[in-house]
Parts: C-alpha cells; structure tokens; sequence
DNA sequence: TCGAATTGTAACAACGTTGTTAACTATATA
DNA sequence: TATATAGTTAACAACGTTGTTACAATTCGA
C-alpha cells in the first residue's frame, strides 16, 4: 500500500489537513511545521493520490494525443517534437493510436485537459463539447467545432515555385501522389497548379506526375520515367519526404548532377532533409514551428477555456541546403 | 457537472448504494428494480466516473506501452498490431513516447495495470517493482527484473541461410548495420556469421557490407558497389526492411533480374513487404505474432501477478514470396 | 401462527485528497 | 481585566464510487 498524508500526519503528529496545507504550500501553516512536514514527506517517499485528487475535481497536467493511423516520417517526427515542446511546460503528454471515438472515450476517462486531434488525411465531424481539443489538418472548407492548426500549403507551393521561378526555372515538375480522397495532398496538387499560373509558368500534365503513394520508390519510379523523355525539366518538386528520397536516389543513379542539372526542392520541412544523401532544400511548416504552435495552442485553449474554433494557417519557410541552383544558359 | 449515482437514485426513488449494486450487475438486488435502474441511468447518459471507481481500487483495464525514440517502420507497425490486438480484449492501451523515467511516472500516476516496455535497441536496468511489466527488446546476456519477449534473431539468420542453402546459394553476402551499441543489429549480425559457419558456407569480409545506417539508401548504395564487383553474389540478405528496399531498387535499376540471378531476402517479418517493388521474401517473428504474444503476456502477467523474469525467444518463421529461386547451373 | 430463513433495500464507512469552518492559542488593545 | 485579533492547527464535509452491515419485508417450514 501507498503511503498517504495521514501517515504522514499520524508520525509528524499533526491532523491530515494540516499535511495537506504543509504540502500545498497554504499560507495557514507555519512556516516550521510546513518544513519539517514537506522534509518528512520527502523522507517517507509521500507520493500523491492522483485518483484522490482529480476526485475533489482538478486539472491532470495532461494532454492527450490522438494518432488514429501511425504512419509517415512527417508524423512521427511531429509527434517526438510535440513531446519535447510538451516536455518544456507543466504539461505531460499521452497518445492513443485508436479510432478517433474510443481514443476520445480513453481520454476522457483519464480527465486529461485536453485533447490534441491529428486528421491529416481525414475529415471528421466531431464534437468535444466537454473536453477543450485542437486539431492538426487539412481545415479545408469545413467549419468546426473546434480551432485547427494547418499549413499553408498553398503558400508553401508558391514560395517554392517562386524561389525556382527567380533562380530561372521555367521547366518545373510536381512529383507527388495526388489521391482525390486525400486532401493534404490535393492542396498541395492545387497549390503547385496555381503558382504555376501565378508566376506565368505554362505548363501542361507532362509537368505533373501522381506517383499513386507516398513510398519512396514512388518517387523512384517517377524520376526514372522522367528521365526517358527528350526534354528534361530544370526542377523538380517533390511532395513527400519520403518521395523526394527517391527523386534524388534515381537522379543519381542515373548521372544526372544535383543542382548542376537538375534542381530538387521537397515539401515537408523536418531536419532529416539534411541527412539524405544530398542535403535537400526543402519547404513547408517546419515541424518545430509546427510542434511549438500545437502545443501553446492547445495550453492557452485549456488555459482560457474560451471556446474558439478558429483556423490557423502557419507560414511555410524555405530552407535552403545543396539542392537548387540558378538554370544555366 | 456529470450526472452520478445519487442523481439516478434521486429519480428512481431508492438508494444510490442500490443503483450502484443494479449497475454493476449485483445479485442483491431485484431483476425488477436492476432493469428499471440501468435503463433510467442509461437514459440519463450516466458515465462513471473513473477517478472515483479507482479511488476505491480497482484496476483499469488500460496497459501503458512505453516508445521512447518513435521510429522505424516494424516498430510502428508493431505498435498499431498490438494497438488492434489489445482491442479484442477487454484491455486498451497508452502510450508514451517520453523517457523510461517519466512515462512510468505519467502511468503509475493513472494507475495503469501493466506496461509494456520497448527496448530494442537500448539496455536498461529498470525495476517497475509496482507495476507489472513486460519488455520487447533485446535479450541478450542481461537479467532483468522483468520478463522479456524477444526474437529469436540467430534462428531467424539460421532459417535464412537455411533456406538460401537448399536452393543452392552459396555466394550470399549479408547487408545490414552492422553497429557495435545497437544489440539488435549486432545479433543478427553474429547470427550471419554462425549460420554461415554452420552450413560450412566459407565467407569473409567480402560476405558482409556495413550499411552504416537503417535507411533505404544505404540498402541502395551498399548493392551499388556490390554490383562494381567482379563476382557477384547469388544471394543477398537485407538487414532491415528498408534496407531491403533499397537492395532491391538498385538490382533492379541495374537491371539484374530478382530472383533469376540474385536472390533476396530481407530480415523483418511485416506485410508490408508484400508491397515492395518486388514481393519480398522475409524472415523474422511476424509482427502478428509478436503483438499477440506482447498483448497476452502483458495481461497474463497482469492478471495472475505472478512475478516472473522469463524470457522468451520468439520463433521466427520464413514467408516465401517472389524474390528467391534456386541458383542456376 | 410463530420463529427462521430468504430477499430486497437502505445506511454507512471506506478510498485519499482538498477546502471550509471551527477551535484553540498567544498577543495586543481598550 | 476583559476582549478583540491574529496566528495556528484540528475537525469535518465534500468528491463519486464500492463493499459491508443493518434493517425491513416477505416467504417458508413446522
């Protein structure tokens, strides 16, 4: 059994409540006493009921993460970062990889403050209604029930377009897996299209190609069919960490020179970008900007519990590394 | 506020120690009043509340499953199979992507009835003294406070090189990370070289590559110089399942036919492999069978709290796909 | 018809906290 | 000397369950 504070009271000889107060700190007892009883506790290896105390109703410091499909290097590594963002607060954090629904249920059980919601691929309709929860995703047109962090992918399109636009691209492809059922990826599809426009790039289905999945041997096989047309293009955008490693896997294998002759910039910005075999300029939301947003986020919405359901759209950055250079005449 | 026993109680005219015994399906009780109770409170949308029941100790039906470096594809899918595994049971799961250290502390503090440790790839010397738990990790020489589930790694290599033996293989070279603070990877390494030696197959350094690295372009440019030799091999085992993607993509840009000149066979027995370029033939303890066994020790030990240390090596099994053949005269 | 089982329900004490109120000290004030 | 006034600490009621015990109403055997 557990020791608890009325042994400690029974040996400090004190009344429980009095422990109680030492142990919180309350300015209605002694500062003497209040030592000598935190030392005690201390000695007797006093560990808190947490059952006991969220009982009398108080906040758990906790904040769930719901995960429903555990995939991607993106995801993971947003998640590490959520942890050690997380790790720097008051708070502490638990995942739950189960449906949304009884990843809910769980989660209110345990009385966690609050609930961080991952739906990159996925619309649903939910409605906490008790518990204060933010999501990571696509906001898309919808209207929720609760705030939702995103990414401006289409401003992530257009920054890189218009980075390769000024390095004198004209010839640019869009590697990526465009899956009408997935609307990460279609606003990253409507986004590479739009900028093209934008900046007066013309451009036609040559200049695009679906990859059908987000492996790295997508982008393999993507490249190498690039690379049997007469015209090859200056630039190529990849749409994933992962399909990327393959572009500059199959560029390489095959000769052709990264920058020298064909330019290579990446959606998705997490650090692993620098460490494939050539340090790839990469844009997107960085997953510590990312990391950093959802968890003050979720903090100041548990905090003020003022029920906003407010869409936020992060500002991509671009990061420059070895990937991209200026067209030759 | 959440609606309780005594609210019900208030309303169906009787005690609220009375809804409690109707509620939890007591013989104390008549049928009568216990279906009128469990209707009413059903209506009412009567939940009950967690903290309290735990108060008066009970278990919680939730096992916490500690990660704490979140990576790699098996280990990934592994957590979402234990994750559907635990489902069929009356049990759900946490997790916890922080350090050893505090993920216990989050759990002990919910009162979980059992972790599950991962520890693949790192050695710890943990007493959960309180707690029951259980360990996927690596074995090795250590005695822990704890059982452990394993795979039989050597068994995997002997089955491996087994199988490649019958087809004829004897030029068969091994590709994986070969790193000396990662026990995982160092017995499978040794469970080569031992295999090797017992099928009388001669090898040298030649026979073993040291990607240096888990991902798939290592796989790739390990084969890539591979393929700059003289004599080539007639098998290659890959390590890992993304070295084996990597392996594979770089025979087949070089055009050397699988399995009509080399033969494939990759270590991590996942589906996944099935949706590689080329179906792989696999070796190692399914990712099913490992969670069912995760998931059934961890409750067995919970259930019976038998302190126990065994350790158990799982049996590897070979799944035979499209990327072995016996080697041609 | 009476005491003894049997059955159904109520009362109440846990579980380990926190917060409120009451009670007891000294000490300062009139 | 009686009396507010702090300053401390004790007592006790919550919080929402479960399990034990006590009580009342019914049924049963003799």
């Amino acid at each position: 059994m557990n020791i608890t504070i009325k042994d400690i009271a029974a040996i400090a000889g004190v009344s429980y409540s009095t422990v109680s107060k030492a142990l919180n700190n309350s300015s209605l007892v002694k500062e003497d006493t209040k030592r000598r009883i935190i030392e005690l506790s201390k000695d007797m290896g006093y560990e808190p009921n947490f059952a006991a105390q969220r009982l009398v109703s108080k906040n758990t410091k906790v904040i769930g993460l719901i995960w429903p499909t555990i995939e991607r290097t993106v995801l993971a590594t947003l998640v590490t970062k959520i942890s050690n963002e997380m790790a720097k607060t008051l708070y502490s954090m638990i995942l739950s990889v189960d449906s949304i629904q009884k990843s809910m249920e769980t989660f209110k059980k345990f009385q966690v403050d609050g609930i961080i919601l991952f739906e990159e691929n996925i619309y649903t309709e939910i409605n906490p209604n008790t518990i204060p929860m933010i999501s990571y995703g696509v906001s898309g047109e919808r209207n929720s029930h609760y705030p939702i962090i995103d990414a401006n992918h289409s401003q992530a399109m257009d920054d890189a377009i218009h980075y390769l636009y000024e390095l004198g691209h004209r010839e640019i492809i869009y590697i990526g897996n465009i899956s009408p059922i997935d609307p990460l990826q279609m606003e990253k599809f409507e986004g590479f299209k739009n900028a093209m426009k934008k900046y007066g790039i013309t451009y036609n289905n040559d200049n695009i190609i679906n990859t059908g999945g987000l492996d790295w041997y997508h982008g393999y096989q993507a490249v190498d069919e690039v690379l049997n047309r007469k015209a090859l293009p200056t630039a190529i955008i990849g749409g994933s960490y992962e399909i990327s490693g393959g572009i500059i896997r199959c560029l390489k294998q095959n000769n052709v020179h990264i920058p020298g002759e064909i330019s290579v910039i990446s959606y998705d910005n997490i650090p692993q970008m620098a460490h494939l075999e050539i340090p790839l300029t990469c844009i997107g939301v960085s997953v510590e900007d990312l990391a950093v947003e959802i968890v003050y986020s979720a903090i100041k919405l548990i905090e003020t519990s003022n029920v906003n359901t407010e869409i936020k759209k992060l500002t991509p950055t671009l990061v420059e590394r070895k990937s991209c250079a200026p067209v030759k005449k």
